[in-house]
Order: C-alpha cells, then sequence, then structure tokens
DNA sequence: TATTGGATCGCC
DNA sequence: GCGATCCAATAG
C-alpha cells in the first residue's frame, strides 16, 4: 500500500465525516530542512451558522472569515491570552465548518519538538490544542495556508486507527455541549487530559469492529 | 472606548 | 482547582 496526500476532495465532505477520517492520518510541517509532525489522535467538528459553539454561528468576522473559505485551508486563532488553536477548514466553499485538531501522536522531529515546548517527555508534546500549535510553530502566520500545498499537509499511509469514540467537546458552554463531536483514538495516550465527560464507541463509524 | 470572557495550560 | 494573559466581540 502507498502513501499518499490528502487532497482538497477529502476535506470537501461533511464535517463529522472529516473528523472521523482524519484520525490516524499524519500530519508534516515542513520548513526548510526541518520537518515536524505526527499522527492525529483526536479532533472536535465545528460545523455551520447552527452549531453555536462554531466561531461562525453569528456571522462572518475578521476573526473567522476562513472558515468561509475552501475546504483544506487552515484556520488558526489565538485565545486565553496565550494558545494557538489550529483547525482545518471543512465543507463547500461559504459553508463555515472546520475540525480542530487535539491531539497528535509525535513522529517527526521528536527533538526539535520537545524543545519548541521545553517539554522532555514525548507524552507532553502535543496532547492538547495549544500543544499542538506550540510544537510546530504554528500561529496566526499560518492562518489560510492551504493543506493541499507542499509546506503543510497530511499524509494517509494507510495505518488503521484503533477504535474511535465520541464525546462532548471540551470547553464549550451548555450550548452546543449535546453535540457529541470530539472524535479520538480509544486508549491512545496522546489524547488530551479530558474533564470527565460521557464517552461511547462512535459505532456508526466503526464498521467492522467488534 | 470599555468590558467581558474564552474551542487552554501549567502549576499549586 | 485556579490564575495568567491578551485579543476579539459586543455594548455603550
Amino acid at each position: 500500500m502507498k502513501k499518499s496526500k490528502l487532497k482538497r476532495s477529502f476535506f470537501n465532505r461533511s464535517t463529522v465525516e472529516v473528523a472521523v477520517d482524519i484520525l490516524g492520518k499524519v500530519l508534516i510541517c515542513r520548513d526548510g530542512s526541518t520537518k515536524l509532525g505526527g499522527r492525529l489522535v483526536e479532533v472536535e467538528a465545528y460545523i455551520g451558522r447552527d452549531d453555536p459553539a462554531c466561531h461562525a454561528s453569528k456571522g462572518r468576522t475578521p476573526r473567522n472569515e476562513i472558515m468561509f473559505g475552501k475546504p483544506g485551508l487552515l484556520y488558526v486563532y489565538f485565545t486565553y491570552g496565550n494558545h494557538y488553536m489550529l483547525n482545518i477548514v471543512t465543507e463547500r466553499e461559504g459553508f463555515p465548518a472546520a475540525v480542530l485538531l487535539r491531539g497528535l501522536e509525535p513522529v517527526y522531529g521528536i527533538n526539535q519538538m520537545m524543545k519548541n515546548r521545553e517539554v522532555n517527555k514525548v507524552t507532553n508534546i502535543a496532547n492538547g490544542p495549544g500543544k499542538i500549535s506550540q510544537a510546530l510553530g504554528i500561529t496566526t502566520r499560518q492562518k489560510g495556508v492551504d493543506v493541499t500545498g507542499d509546506r503543510i499537509y497530511l499524509v494517509d499511509d494507510k495505518t488503521k486507527p484503533d477504535e474511535i469514540w465520541c464525546s462532548p467537546r471540551i470547553g464549550i458552554g451548555a450550548d452546543g455541549a449535546d453535540r457529541m463531536w470530539r472524535f479520538f483514538i480509544k486508549g491512545n495516550s496522546y489524547v488530551s487530559r479530558a474533564p470527565k465527560h460521557i464517552c461511547e464507541m462512535a459505532r456508526v463509524f466503526n464498521k467492522g469492529i467488534r
């Protein structure tokens, strides 16, 4: 089986489908001779104007306008005075939606990522959304970068992820907390520390797994 | 122009 | 469990 780079058509689908399918794929960031990245193990879906937790729920603003753009663009924003959140835009152009990257199993450039994070445990490099951006050197400068290009992209190496589970999204208030739109690989050590949430197997997306 | 709170993290 | 930290969004 050959490795392949994910194309725009991958992201031009329903956000839940993209969120589930992107688990197990490898995110690569190239900068000159530096190659950083790893396998995605936890993501969340933010879907359109009807999703109260989606930044675009109240319409288009300077911050969220990238979400209305082409599927496959990076949506990066700054929050809590400290952290950059890395998202990939999904669905057709004009429909504001994205997948937030929350957990990554380090594969490439582990030493450099540990330097970027000032940590010395691999399990503490990228087990949280702010940590992923810091490890990879992502800031709002990367907002709008196209992941079908050659600087930041995703690779399908045909690895089958283990069981996919879902839960409510983290850090979301009552509005939108009912949606089970956080997806992660059950038991993986690089999933972020989460509050005690109801988790269940995402049965629809685990065909063939019993 | 002022105020408020956040898709978090790290340390107590 | 709580404070840091600063920007975006909203209200006045």
